[in-house]
DNA sequence: TAACTAAGAATATCTTAGCAC
DNA sequence: GTGCTAAGATATTCTTAGTTA
């Protein structure tokens, strides 16, 4: 179990649609959808990047998101979009990614 | 250009690697190094997963940072494993991301 | 209904052999 | 040396046809 079947295991039970609804939700052909998306999540193979980005839009969450080998990372990643500028602005003066740090 | 070339040639280019020499620093066979990395930076071939992490680990980034669509969010990326263990749940805390927040 | 798998079909990448700068 | 590409060889995924719980 690789860290890309993991985090989209835990996002797709998150969203509490089955294997199958969340391909066909992602573009999949509806005979196709079961057994593919059961082949990314077991790790028998990984979707090009395109339906990468389908799955993931769906599911709500960064294509990076499901790369990501930190579990806390990972977290950030997926709340970062979700948070207010002024939010974004504190997390990247606090990493020191400030352009414009006069303090 | 998609996200994963713009940032996999960025990364390049920081370490000041040719496209052959990070190739075979990545464990790539000298003769194929050359080819390869061009493809994977010109986007006509996407590497397979056990390739791209090599790759991310000469050019010193998570494997998260080449899929991520936000430039904002990719320099976090970036910098968060550089990070100190206080600078890490400093952001956490800013991101609402704590389990012992107890402020 | 949901999760899962084998195997041939289809499609992708990888290697070779170069060219252009 | 560096960046780059076409095309056949090779390896992968995708579709089909199911089984299992």
């Amino acid at each position: 179990m690789n860290v890309f079947t993991k985090r989209l295991k835990e996002a797709r039970l998150k969203t509490g649609l089955s294997q199958k609804k969340l391909g066909i939700a992602a573009g999949l052909d509806q005979f196709v959808a079961s057994p593919r998306m059961n082949q990314y999540e077991k790790g028998s193979h990984l979707p090009d990047i395109n339906t990468t980005k389908k799955i993931c839009e769906v599911l709500g969450v960064p294509v990076a998101y499901l790369y990501c080998e930190d579990d806390e990372l990972a977290q950030l990643i997926e709340k970062y979009g979700k948070l207010s500028d002024e939010t974004k602005q504190k997390i990247r003066n606090v990493a020191g990614l400030s352009l414009n740090d006069f303090s």
